[in-house]
DNA sequence: ACCCAGGGTCATA
DNA sequence: TATGACCATGGG
């Protein structure tokens, strides 16, 4: 028997405990940040943070200067980060976008569902990298949903994983109690807690969650309801 | 040599 | 709607 009731924040208390402040983008400027969540699309974040090195050196880390380069130019300072080619697209893209919309203050007046709409209509910026830049760069309240969550939380039978994104998304952000602080710290700890747990062995060895997995499997669980 | 990383798009069924 | 190919570099 767990001595503790799984629910979305208390998971995040165990984790936070476990790991610490994560300090995830804690005090660039917002462009930067998004040009991060970018570049680290299906990349190891050492490798986005390479790109983004390449791009400073090259005085290109802001969007003025970043729009005025090719992007065959582009590509090549970021080419550390993979899918160079693919992403130069995205952040010509999403700079243009930046910088139509009024860069960081124009955006930042914007409502969050207008923002998250908004971001999810340019090329190459999907729901959880929307998500990302919503609540990274810009402090909003909203539950980054990954691979990595649908593993921890499914593992713990809080979710069957294979629900729609935004369907997640509301459950989290209904369920979990934190703000957009917590928000950003629980999503981090999940990525660095699921690097090693929660995968593909059966038992969980040394985690922070433990007693759940083992639980969840000999016992037939609760139905997943996860409230605050 | 093999697997995976802080995903998204596009073509196909 | 739901898979699969593809994008590409770097580290274990």
């Amino acid at each position: 028997m767990p001595s503790w009731i799984p629910t979305f924040n208390s998971i995040y208390e165990r984790l936070f405990d476990r790991y610490g402040p994560q300090a995830w983008w804690p005090a660039q400027g917002r462009f930067e940040i998004a040009l991060g969540a970018v570049l680290t699309q299906g990349t190891a974040w050492t490798n986005a943070a390479k790109a983004i090195r390449c791009l400073k050196e090259a005085g290109a880390d802001r969007p003025e200067t970043l729009a005025r380069l090719s992007e065959a130019a582009l590509a090549r300072h970021i080419r550390p980060a993979g899918f160079h080619n693919v992403k130069a697209a995205r952040l010509m893209a999403f700079t243009a976008w930046w910088l139509d919309n009024g860069g960081h203050r124009g955006l930042n007046a914007l409502p969050t569902a207008t923002l998250r709409a908004s971001l999810l209509a340019v090329n190459g910026v999907g729901r959880e990298t929307a998500d990302a830049i919503v609540l990274y760069a810009f402090q909003r309240r909203v539950f980054v949903i990954d691979a990595y969550a649908r593993r921890v939380f499914s593992r713990v039978g809080l979710v069957s994983g294979d629900e729609k994104y935004e369907h997640l998304r509301a459950k989290l952000e209904d369920a979990f109690t934190g703000e957009a602080p917590e928000c950003n710290e629980y999503h981090a700890l999940i990525v660095e807690h699921g690097k090693v747990h929660c995968r593909s062995r059966p038992l969980c060895e040394g985690c922070p969650l433990a007693g759940l997995c083992e639980f969840r499997k000999r016992t037939a669980p609760s139905p997943a309801g996860g409230r605050g």
